[in-house]
DNA sequence: GGCGTCATCATCCTTCTGGTTGATAGTCGC
DNA sequence: GCGACTATCAACCAGAAGGATGATGACGCC
Protein backbone atom coordinates (compact mmCIF):
# COMPACT_ATOMS: atom_id res chain seq x y z
CA UNK A 1 0.00 0.00 0.00
CA UNK A 2 1.68 3.07 -1.08
CA UNK A 3 1.21 6.63 0.50
CA UNK A 4 -0.56 8.03 -2.74
CA UNK A 5 -3.63 5.37 -3.07
CA UNK A 6 -3.55 5.68 0.59
CA UNK A 7 -5.55 8.78 0.61
CA UNK A 8 -8.10 7.96 -1.70
CA UNK A 9 -11.24 6.70 0.26
CA UNK A 10 -11.03 9.19 3.44
CA UNK A 11 -13.90 10.48 3.46
CA UNK A 12 -14.25 11.52 -0.18
CA UNK A 13 -17.67 10.69 -0.54
CA UNK A 14 -19.35 12.81 1.39
CA UNK A 15 -17.26 15.62 0.81
CA UNK A 16 -17.62 14.90 -3.25
CA UNK A 17 -21.30 15.55 -2.30
CA UNK A 18 -20.57 18.45 -0.37
CA UNK A 19 -18.86 19.87 -3.33
CA UNK A 20 -21.27 19.13 -5.63
CA UNK A 21 -23.79 21.14 -3.77
CA UNK A 22 -21.34 24.23 -3.45
CA UNK A 23 -20.76 24.38 -6.53
CA UNK A 24 -24.33 24.38 -7.96
CA UNK A 25 -26.08 26.02 -4.96
CA UNK A 26 -23.59 29.23 -6.09
CA UNK A 27 -23.50 28.75 -9.64
CA UNK A 28 -25.59 28.85 -12.16
CA UNK A 29 -25.29 25.25 -13.28
CA UNK A 30 -28.21 23.60 -15.65
CA UNK A 31 -26.50 20.49 -15.39
CA UNK A 32 -23.37 19.15 -13.30
CA UNK A 33 -21.47 15.32 -12.73
CA UNK A 34 -18.96 14.46 -10.12
CA UNK A 35 -16.87 11.76 -9.86
CA UNK A 36 -14.35 10.18 -7.56
CA UNK A 37 -11.04 8.61 -9.20
CA UNK A 38 -10.21 5.30 -8.31
CA UNK A 39 -6.72 4.02 -7.72
CA UNK A 40 -5.89 3.09 -11.34
CA UNK A 41 -7.71 6.62 -12.85
CA UNK A 42 -10.99 5.48 -13.03
CA UNK A 43 -14.27 7.42 -12.33
CA UNK A 44 -16.43 5.87 -9.66
CA UNK A 45 -18.81 6.99 -7.58
CA UNK A 46 -21.01 9.34 -9.52
CA UNK A 47 -22.72 11.90 -8.43
CA UNK A 48 -25.31 14.01 -10.97
CA UNK A 49 -26.67 17.34 -10.77
CA UNK A 50 -29.75 17.31 -12.96
CA UNK A 51 -28.23 15.71 -16.10
CA UNK A 52 -30.38 12.96 -17.77
CA UNK A 53 -29.69 9.15 -16.51
CA UNK A 54 -29.62 8.75 -20.41
CA UNK A 55 -27.23 11.05 -21.36
CA UNK A 56 -25.22 9.74 -18.42
CA UNK A 57 -25.32 6.29 -19.73
CA UNK A 58 -24.49 7.25 -23.49
CA UNK A 59 -21.24 8.90 -22.06
CA UNK A 60 -20.22 5.73 -19.48
CA UNK A 61 -21.11 3.15 -22.35
CA UNK A 62 -19.65 4.97 -25.00
CA UNK A 63 -18.52 8.80 -25.71
CA UNK A 64 -16.15 8.86 -22.60
CA UNK A 65 -13.12 7.54 -24.20
CA UNK A 66 -13.39 10.36 -27.00
CA UNK A 67 -13.70 12.56 -24.07
CA UNK A 68 -11.15 16.28 -24.18
CA UNK A 69 -11.73 16.35 -20.56
CA UNK A 70 -11.18 12.96 -18.89
CA UNK A 71 -9.32 12.40 -15.69
CA UNK A 72 -6.81 10.44 -16.66
CA UNK A 73 -5.92 13.31 -19.51
CA UNK A 74 -4.70 15.29 -16.62
CA UNK A 75 -3.36 12.93 -14.17
CA UNK A 76 0.52 13.70 -15.04
CA UNK A 77 -0.29 17.47 -15.09
CA UNK A 78 -1.00 20.06 -12.40
CA UNK A 79 -4.43 21.30 -14.04
CA UNK A 80 -7.00 22.66 -11.76
CA UNK A 81 -9.62 23.91 -13.48
CA UNK A 82 -9.83 23.51 -17.09
CA UNK A 83 -12.84 24.93 -19.79
CA UNK A 84 -13.59 22.78 -23.21
CA UNK A 85 -13.42 25.22 -25.60
CA UNK A 86 -9.98 26.58 -23.98
CA UNK A 87 -9.13 23.10 -25.45
CA UNK A 88 -10.88 21.54 -28.06
CA UNK A 89 -10.52 23.47 -31.92
CA UNK A 90 -13.51 25.05 -34.13
CA UNK A 91 -12.62 21.97 -36.50
CA UNK A 92 -12.63 19.77 -33.80
CA UNK A 93 -15.52 20.91 -32.66
CA UNK A 94 -17.95 20.26 -36.29
CA UNK A 95 -15.97 17.18 -37.09
CA UNK A 96 -15.64 14.60 -34.45
CA UNK A 97 -18.28 12.16 -33.20
CA UNK A 98 -17.62 13.54 -29.67
CA UNK A 99 -19.04 16.42 -31.04
CA UNK A 100 -21.29 15.70 -33.34
CA UNK A 101 -23.10 13.12 -32.05
CA UNK A 102 -22.98 13.38 -28.12
CA UNK A 103 -22.50 17.04 -27.24
CA UNK A 104 -24.09 19.24 -29.49
CA UNK A 105 -27.11 16.91 -29.43
CA UNK A 106 -27.32 17.06 -25.94
CA UNK A 107 -26.97 21.30 -26.44
CA UNK A 108 -23.95 21.62 -24.55
CA UNK A 109 -22.23 24.73 -25.54
CA UNK A 110 -19.00 23.94 -23.10
CA UNK A 111 -18.02 22.46 -20.13
CA UNK A 112 -15.74 23.46 -17.00
CA UNK A 113 -13.79 20.63 -14.73
CA UNK A 114 -12.40 20.38 -11.66
CA UNK A 115 -9.98 18.24 -10.59
CA UNK A 116 -9.28 17.73 -7.46
CA UNK A 117 -5.50 16.31 -6.20
CA UNK A 118 -4.21 14.66 -2.97
CA UNK A 119 -0.77 14.46 -2.90
CA UNK A 120 -0.43 15.42 -6.33
CA UNK A 121 -2.55 12.58 -7.43
CA UNK A 122 -6.08 12.87 -8.45
CA UNK A 123 -9.27 11.96 -6.70
CA UNK A 124 -12.61 13.60 -7.90
CA UNK A 125 -13.64 15.43 -10.43
CA UNK A 126 -16.67 17.89 -11.26
CA UNK A 127 -17.81 18.61 -14.86
CA UNK A 128 -19.85 21.90 -14.60
CA UNK A 129 -22.31 22.23 -17.92
CA UNK A 130 -22.87 25.64 -20.01
CA UNK A 131 -25.91 24.82 -22.26
CA UNK A 132 -26.76 26.85 -25.77
CA UNK A 133 -29.42 28.41 -24.38
CA UNK A 134 -27.40 30.00 -21.51
CA UNK A 135 -25.12 32.84 -21.52
CA UNK A 136 -21.53 31.80 -22.47
CA UNK A 137 -19.10 31.54 -19.81
CA UNK A 138 -17.46 34.35 -19.25
CA UNK A 139 -14.11 35.19 -17.65
CA UNK A 140 -16.17 36.31 -14.17
CA UNK A 141 -17.48 33.16 -13.54
CA UNK A 142 -14.43 31.38 -14.48
CA UNK A 143 -12.37 33.81 -11.66
CA UNK A 144 -15.82 32.58 -9.32
CA UNK A 145 -15.71 28.77 -10.03
CA UNK A 146 -11.69 29.08 -9.38
CA UNK A 147 -12.72 30.69 -6.30
CA UNK A 148 -14.93 28.09 -5.56
CA UNK A 149 -12.22 25.13 -6.61
CA UNK A 150 -9.63 26.84 -4.17
CA UNK A 151 -11.92 26.29 -1.33
CA UNK A 152 -12.44 22.91 -1.83
CA UNK A 153 -9.11 22.24 -2.24
CA UNK A 154 -7.82 23.75 0.62
CA UNK A 155 -11.24 21.87 2.51
CA UNK A 156 -9.89 18.70 1.19
CA UNK A 157 -6.29 19.36 2.37
CA UNK A 158 -7.74 20.66 6.00
CA UNK A 159 -9.55 17.73 6.14
CA UNK A 160 -7.39 14.82 5.44
CA UNK A 161 -4.99 15.79 7.74
CA UNK A 162 -7.91 16.36 10.53
CA UNK A 163 -7.72 14.19 13.56
CA UNK A 164 -11.16 12.43 12.70
CA UNK A 165 -9.50 11.21 9.09
CA UNK A 166 -6.81 10.35 10.45
CA UNK A 167 -8.49 7.99 12.97
CA UNK A 168 -10.05 6.68 10.10
CA UNK A 169 -7.09 6.11 8.12
CA UNK A 170 -5.33 4.81 11.35
CA UNK A 171 -8.65 1.99 11.93
CA UNK A 172 -8.10 0.79 8.31
CA UNK A 173 -4.91 0.31 8.95
CA UNK A 174 -4.86 -1.04 11.89
CA UNK A 175 -6.81 -4.08 10.58
CA UNK A 176 -5.11 -3.67 7.23
CA UNK A 177 -7.62 -2.17 4.83
CA UNK A 178 -6.89 -2.55 1.06
CA UNK A 179 -7.78 0.88 -0.51
CA UNK A 180 -10.83 -0.69 -2.47
CA UNK A 181 -12.29 -2.23 1.13
CA UNK A 182 -11.63 1.27 2.64
CA UNK A 183 -13.95 2.71 -0.17
CA UNK A 184 -16.44 0.10 0.53
CA UNK A 185 -16.32 0.60 4.04
CA UNK A 186 -17.13 4.66 3.65
CA UNK A 187 -19.71 3.63 1.33
CA UNK A 188 -20.93 1.72 3.96
CA UNK A 189 -20.88 3.87 6.83
CA UNK A 190 -23.42 6.15 4.37
CA UNK A 191 -25.89 3.41 4.85
CA UNK A 192 -26.16 2.08 1.18
CA UNK A 193 -27.23 -0.91 0.44
CA UNK A 194 -24.45 -3.65 -1.72
CA UNK A 195 -26.38 -2.60 -4.63
CA UNK A 196 -25.87 0.86 -4.80
CA UNK A 197 -22.59 0.48 -3.53
CA UNK A 198 -21.55 -1.99 -6.24
CA UNK A 199 -23.05 0.76 -8.84
CA UNK A 200 -21.27 3.46 -6.86
CA UNK A 201 -17.84 1.78 -7.06
CA UNK A 202 -18.74 0.46 -10.97
CA UNK A 203 -18.91 -3.27 -10.05
CA UNK A 204 -20.47 -6.13 -9.55
CA UNK A 205 -22.67 -6.92 -6.57
CA UNK A 206 -20.76 -10.03 -6.32
CA UNK A 207 -18.12 -8.39 -5.60
CA UNK A 208 -18.98 -6.32 -3.32
CA UNK A 209 -19.83 -8.80 -1.39
CA UNK A 210 -16.49 -10.58 -1.55
CA UNK A 211 -15.10 -7.26 -0.12
CA UNK A 212 -17.27 -7.64 2.57
CA UNK A 213 -16.21 -11.08 3.62
CA UNK A 214 -12.87 -9.84 3.85
CA UNK A 215 -13.67 -6.78 6.12
CA UNK A 216 -15.93 -8.84 8.13
CA UNK A 217 -12.88 -11.44 8.48
CA UNK A 218 -10.31 -8.41 9.50
CA UNK A 219 -12.61 -6.74 12.00
CA UNK A 220 -13.88 -10.00 13.81
CA UNK A 221 -17.63 -8.89 12.98
CA UNK A 222 -20.39 -10.19 11.04
CA UNK A 223 -22.96 -7.61 9.37
CA UNK A 224 -22.53 -4.01 7.69
CA UNK A 225 -24.10 -2.40 10.98
CA UNK A 226 -21.53 -3.81 13.52
CA UNK A 227 -19.15 -2.43 10.90
CA UNK A 228 -20.88 0.85 11.09
CA UNK A 229 -21.17 1.25 14.84
CA UNK A 230 -17.76 0.00 15.73
CA UNK A 231 -16.23 2.61 13.40
CA UNK A 232 -18.28 5.01 15.10
CA UNK A 233 -17.23 3.85 18.48
CA UNK A 234 -13.56 3.91 18.01
CA UNK A 235 -14.54 7.55 16.94
CA UNK B 1 -6.13 35.33 21.39
CA UNK B 2 -4.73 33.66 24.81
CA UNK B 3 -3.30 30.06 25.24
CA UNK B 4 -7.03 28.80 25.87
CA UNK B 5 -8.57 29.90 23.32
CA UNK B 6 -5.88 28.66 21.08
CA UNK B 7 -6.36 25.56 21.76
CA UNK B 8 -10.37 25.99 21.16
CA UNK B 9 -9.44 26.83 17.97
CA UNK B 10 -6.40 25.48 16.54
CA UNK B 11 -6.47 25.95 12.92
CA UNK B 12 -9.24 28.38 12.67
CA UNK B 13 -7.23 31.17 11.66
CA UNK B 14 -6.29 30.34 8.44
CA UNK B 15 -9.78 28.67 7.94
CA UNK B 16 -11.04 31.77 8.54
CA UNK B 17 -8.97 33.29 6.02
CA UNK B 18 -9.91 30.95 3.09
CA UNK B 19 -13.24 31.38 4.10
CA UNK B 20 -13.43 35.41 3.52
CA UNK B 21 -11.49 34.48 0.78
CA UNK B 22 -14.37 32.39 -0.85
CA UNK B 23 -16.99 34.61 0.13
CA UNK B 24 -15.77 37.88 -1.18
CA UNK B 25 -14.50 35.91 -4.44
CA UNK B 26 -17.92 34.66 -5.42
CA UNK B 27 -20.22 36.77 -4.47
CA UNK B 28 -20.26 40.36 -5.13
CA UNK B 29 -18.96 42.14 -2.02
CA UNK B 30 -17.83 45.47 -1.94
CA UNK B 31 -16.59 44.99 1.68
CA UNK B 32 -16.35 42.28 4.23
CA UNK B 33 -14.86 41.39 7.87
CA UNK B 34 -14.26 38.62 9.63
CA UNK B 35 -13.78 37.46 13.08
CA UNK B 36 -12.98 34.85 15.58
CA UNK B 37 -14.73 34.35 18.43
CA UNK B 38 -13.07 33.94 22.55
CA UNK B 39 -14.42 31.46 24.86
CA UNK B 40 -15.99 34.80 26.43
CA UNK B 41 -17.71 35.31 23.36
CA UNK B 42 -15.94 38.48 22.08
CA UNK B 43 -14.95 39.25 18.41
CA UNK B 44 -10.98 38.61 18.00
CA UNK B 45 -8.59 37.82 14.96
CA UNK B 46 -10.33 40.73 12.99
CA UNK B 47 -9.70 40.04 8.84
CA UNK B 48 -10.91 42.84 6.70
CA UNK B 49 -12.11 42.59 3.14
CA UNK B 50 -11.86 45.89 1.33
CA UNK B 51 -13.17 47.63 4.41
CA UNK B 52 -11.51 51.40 5.56
CA UNK B 53 -9.28 51.14 8.36
CA UNK B 54 -11.12 54.16 10.16
CA UNK B 55 -14.71 52.17 9.60
CA UNK B 56 -13.68 49.17 11.52
CA UNK B 57 -11.77 51.94 14.46
CA UNK B 58 -15.14 53.94 14.39
CA UNK B 59 -17.13 49.88 14.97
CA UNK B 60 -14.63 48.89 17.78
CA UNK B 61 -14.24 51.84 19.39
CA UNK B 62 -17.69 52.86 19.94
CA UNK B 63 -20.58 51.37 17.89
CA UNK B 64 -19.76 47.87 18.50
CA UNK B 65 -22.31 47.72 21.47
CA UNK B 66 -25.26 48.89 19.34
CA UNK B 67 -24.72 46.25 16.64
CA UNK B 68 -27.92 44.43 16.15
CA UNK B 69 -25.66 41.82 14.57
CA UNK B 70 -23.15 41.23 17.04
CA UNK B 71 -22.31 37.95 17.50
CA UNK B 72 -23.31 38.00 21.42
CA UNK B 73 -26.93 38.10 20.04
CA UNK B 74 -26.42 35.15 18.50
CA UNK B 75 -24.70 33.07 20.66
CA UNK B 76 -27.83 31.01 22.45
CA UNK B 77 -29.82 30.12 19.59
CA UNK B 78 -28.88 28.54 16.70
CA UNK B 79 -28.90 31.85 14.07
CA UNK B 80 -26.75 30.93 11.12
CA UNK B 81 -26.96 33.94 8.16
CA UNK B 82 -28.48 36.66 9.43
CA UNK B 83 -29.50 39.99 7.20
CA UNK B 84 -29.62 42.89 9.14
CA UNK B 85 -32.55 44.38 7.41
CA UNK B 86 -34.79 41.26 8.88
CA UNK B 87 -34.22 42.47 12.15
CA UNK B 88 -34.47 46.17 12.24
CA UNK B 89 -37.37 48.21 11.76
CA UNK B 90 -37.66 51.30 9.60
CA UNK B 91 -38.09 53.57 12.44
CA UNK B 92 -34.87 52.21 14.65
CA UNK B 93 -32.93 52.43 11.24
CA UNK B 94 -34.01 56.16 10.86
CA UNK B 95 -33.71 57.19 14.73
CA UNK B 96 -31.09 54.87 16.62
CA UNK B 97 -27.64 56.47 16.72
CA UNK B 98 -25.91 53.42 15.57
CA UNK B 99 -27.25 53.92 12.22
CA UNK B 100 -27.42 57.73 11.88
CA UNK B 101 -23.85 57.79 13.11
CA UNK B 102 -22.19 55.33 11.75
CA UNK B 103 -24.01 52.69 9.13
CA UNK B 104 -25.86 55.54 7.45
CA UNK B 105 -23.00 57.63 6.88
CA UNK B 106 -20.70 55.11 5.08
CA UNK B 107 -23.21 54.07 2.87
CA UNK B 108 -23.91 50.49 4.06
CA UNK B 109 -27.78 49.91 3.15
CA UNK B 110 -27.90 46.19 4.26
CA UNK B 111 -25.30 43.68 6.15
CA UNK B 112 -25.73 39.51 5.52
CA UNK B 113 -24.16 38.26 8.84
CA UNK B 114 -22.42 34.39 8.78
CA UNK B 115 -21.80 32.44 12.18
CA UNK B 116 -19.88 29.69 12.64
CA UNK B 117 -20.60 26.74 15.04
CA UNK B 118 -18.39 24.09 16.68
CA UNK B 119 -20.38 22.13 19.13
CA UNK B 120 -23.18 24.50 19.36
CA UNK B 121 -20.59 27.68 20.18
CA UNK B 122 -19.81 30.02 18.01
CA UNK B 123 -16.31 30.37 17.08
CA UNK B 124 -16.12 32.56 14.02
CA UNK B 125 -18.24 35.53 12.12
CA UNK B 126 -18.25 37.01 8.71
CA UNK B 127 -20.07 40.72 7.87
CA UNK B 128 -20.80 40.66 4.15
CA UNK B 129 -22.20 44.35 3.07
CA UNK B 130 -24.25 45.57 0.90
CA UNK B 131 -24.03 49.06 -0.11
CA UNK B 132 -26.38 51.95 -1.38
CA UNK B 133 -25.00 52.37 -4.31
CA UNK B 134 -24.98 48.82 -5.30
CA UNK B 135 -28.17 46.57 -6.16
CA UNK B 136 -30.13 45.49 -3.09
CA UNK B 137 -29.53 42.00 -1.60
CA UNK B 138 -32.25 39.76 -3.30
CA UNK B 139 -33.36 35.95 -2.48
CA UNK B 140 -31.23 34.60 -4.73
CA UNK B 141 -27.99 36.17 -2.86
CA UNK B 142 -29.17 35.11 0.27
CA UNK B 143 -29.61 31.49 -1.08
CA UNK B 144 -26.16 31.71 -2.60
CA UNK B 145 -24.91 32.96 0.99
CA UNK B 146 -26.83 30.13 2.50
CA UNK B 147 -25.33 27.28 -0.17
CA UNK B 148 -21.39 28.89 1.02
CA UNK B 149 -22.13 29.13 4.35
CA UNK B 150 -23.50 25.26 4.59
CA UNK B 151 -20.12 24.04 2.89
CA UNK B 152 -18.08 26.48 5.41
CA UNK B 153 -19.73 25.07 7.95
CA UNK B 154 -19.48 21.17 6.73
CA UNK B 155 -15.75 21.87 5.98
CA UNK B 156 -15.17 23.39 9.76
CA UNK B 157 -16.69 19.85 11.21
CA UNK B 158 -14.22 17.74 8.90
CA UNK B 159 -11.54 19.79 9.58
CA UNK B 160 -11.57 20.44 13.34
CA UNK B 161 -11.97 17.56 15.90
CA UNK B 162 -14.67 17.96 17.93
CA UNK B 163 -16.26 15.45 20.55
CA UNK B 164 -19.46 14.33 19.13
CA UNK B 165 -22.21 15.77 21.19
CA UNK B 166 -24.73 13.75 19.12
CA UNK B 167 -27.89 15.46 20.93
CA UNK B 168 -29.41 11.80 20.90
CA UNK B 169 -32.29 13.44 22.97
CA UNK B 170 -33.13 15.97 20.52
CA UNK B 171 -32.85 14.05 17.39
CA UNK B 172 -35.53 11.83 18.42
CA UNK B 173 -37.37 14.29 19.92
CA UNK B 174 -37.20 15.94 16.52
CA UNK B 175 -39.06 13.03 14.20
CA UNK B 176 -41.36 12.65 17.46
CA UNK B 177 -39.94 8.84 18.26
CA UNK B 178 -41.40 7.10 21.22
CA UNK B 179 -39.72 5.97 24.40
CA UNK B 180 -39.67 2.21 22.57
CA UNK B 181 -38.34 3.48 19.37
CA UNK B 182 -35.85 5.50 21.06
CA UNK B 183 -34.67 2.40 22.95
CA UNK B 184 -34.82 0.53 19.46
CA UNK B 185 -32.55 3.45 17.84
CA UNK B 186 -30.63 2.64 20.40
CA UNK B 187 -29.70 -1.11 20.29
CA UNK B 188 -29.77 -0.51 16.40
CA UNK B 189 -26.90 1.94 16.79
CA UNK B 190 -24.99 -0.66 18.71
CA UNK B 191 -24.97 -2.92 15.71
CA UNK B 192 -27.41 -5.49 17.03
CA UNK B 193 -29.58 -7.70 14.79
CA UNK B 194 -33.31 -7.73 15.56
CA UNK B 195 -33.26 -10.98 17.18
CA UNK B 196 -31.00 -9.26 19.98
CA UNK B 197 -32.78 -6.29 19.97
CA UNK B 198 -35.96 -8.64 20.59
CA UNK B 199 -34.27 -10.40 23.57
CA UNK B 200 -33.14 -7.10 24.85
CA UNK B 201 -36.30 -5.48 24.70
CA UNK B 202 -38.05 -9.09 26.13
CA UNK B 203 -40.41 -9.44 22.64
CA UNK B 204 -40.91 -10.91 19.95
CA UNK B 205 -39.11 -10.22 17.10
CA UNK B 206 -42.26 -9.18 15.56
CA UNK B 207 -42.53 -6.14 17.61
CA UNK B 208 -38.94 -5.26 16.76
CA UNK B 209 -39.74 -5.16 13.26
CA UNK B 210 -42.53 -3.37 13.72
CA UNK B 211 -41.21 -0.40 15.72
CA UNK B 212 -38.20 -0.77 13.23
CA UNK B 213 -41.04 0.07 10.36
CA UNK B 214 -41.94 3.05 12.18
CA UNK B 215 -38.77 4.88 13.08
CA UNK B 216 -38.59 4.31 9.39
CA UNK B 217 -41.43 6.31 8.35
CA UNK B 218 -40.65 8.63 10.72
CA UNK B 219 -37.21 9.19 9.55
CA UNK B 220 -37.98 9.04 6.02
CA UNK B 221 -35.51 5.87 5.70
CA UNK B 222 -35.50 2.21 4.71
CA UNK B 223 -32.39 0.40 6.71
CA UNK B 224 -30.84 0.06 10.03
CA UNK B 225 -28.09 1.21 8.15
CA UNK B 226 -29.22 3.86 6.93
CA UNK B 227 -31.07 4.82 10.56
CA UNK B 228 -27.13 4.74 12.01
CA UNK B 229 -25.56 6.91 9.43
CA UNK B 230 -27.78 9.58 9.47
CA UNK B 231 -28.05 9.66 13.42
CA UNK B 232 -23.91 9.95 13.39
CA UNK B 233 -23.44 12.31 10.60
CA UNK B 234 -26.10 14.42 10.59
CA UNK B 235 -25.97 15.40 14.80
C1' DG C 1 -68.13 5.80 25.89
C1' DG C 2 -65.32 6.74 21.90
C1' DC C 3 -61.02 8.16 19.76
C1' DG C 4 -56.21 8.17 19.25
C1' DT C 5 -51.81 6.52 20.40
C1' DC C 6 -48.73 3.03 21.85
C1' DA C 7 -46.95 -1.46 22.38
C1' DT C 8 -47.58 -5.94 21.30
C1' DC C 9 -47.69 -9.98 18.07
C1' DA C 10 -48.77 -12.78 13.70
C1' DT C 11 -48.68 -14.02 8.76
C1' DC C 12 -47.10 -13.65 4.19
C1' DC C 13 -44.03 -12.36 0.84
C1' DT C 14 -40.00 -10.21 -1.27
C1' DT C 15 -35.55 -8.61 -1.18
C1' DC C 16 -31.14 -8.15 0.93
C1' DT C 17 -27.24 -10.10 3.46
C1' DG C 18 -23.91 -13.20 4.99
C1' DG C 19 -21.26 -17.37 4.22
C1' DT C 20 -19.07 -20.59 1.19
C1' DT C 21 -16.63 -22.24 -2.68
C1' DG C 22 -14.32 -21.67 -6.70
C1' DA C 23 -12.33 -19.26 -10.61
C1' DT C 24 -9.58 -15.69 -13.40
C1' DA C 25 -6.37 -12.03 -13.99
C1' DG C 26 -3.16 -8.48 -12.66
C1' DT C 27 0.64 -6.79 -9.62
C1' DC C 28 4.53 -6.98 -6.57
C1' DG C 29 8.47 -8.87 -4.42
C1' DC C 30 12.03 -12.19 -4.18
C1' DG D 1 9.00 -17.76 -12.59
C1' DC D 2 6.52 -18.49 -8.28
C1' DG D 3 3.87 -17.30 -4.43
C1' DA D 4 1.25 -13.74 -2.05
C1' DC D 5 -1.91 -10.41 -2.47
C1' DT D 6 -5.56 -7.92 -4.74
C1' DA D 7 -9.59 -7.19 -7.45
C1' DT D 8 -12.94 -9.20 -10.01
C1' DC D 9 -17.11 -12.22 -10.69
C1' DA D 10 -20.43 -16.47 -10.45
C1' DA D 11 -23.52 -19.67 -8.19
C1' DC D 12 -25.76 -21.39 -4.31
C1' DC D 13 -28.00 -21.43 0.14
C1' DA D 14 -29.85 -20.07 4.67
C1' DG D 15 -31.23 -16.70 7.29
C1' DA D 16 -32.12 -11.74 8.24
C1' DA D 17 -34.35 -7.71 7.10
C1' DG D 18 -37.94 -4.96 4.92
C1' DG D 19 -42.93 -4.07 3.69
C1' DA D 20 -47.86 -4.75 4.09
C1' DT D 21 -51.88 -5.86 6.68
C1' DG D 22 -54.50 -6.97 10.48
C1' DA D 23 -55.44 -7.72 15.31
C1' DT D 24 -55.45 -7.10 20.43
C1' DG D 25 -55.08 -4.86 24.97
C1' DA D 26 -53.68 -0.73 27.68
C1' DC D 27 -53.71 4.05 28.46
C1' DG D 28 -55.08 8.82 28.38
C1' DC D 29 -58.22 12.41 26.86
C1' DC D 30 -62.43 14.99 25.91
Amino acid sequence: MNSNSLAHSVGLYQFQEECLGLLTGVLDVPKAISYLIDEKGKPVCYKVHQLQPSMHREYVNTYHKYDPLHPTLFSDNDADVVKMSDLVSGHERSEHPYFQEFINPWGVRDIVELFLRQDNQLVAGFALFNLANQPEIDADYVRRVNKLYQFMQFSLEQSIASPKNTQFDSFCSQHGLTNKERLVVELVTQGLPNKSIANNLDCSLATVKTHLQHIFQKLSINSKNELISTLYQKH
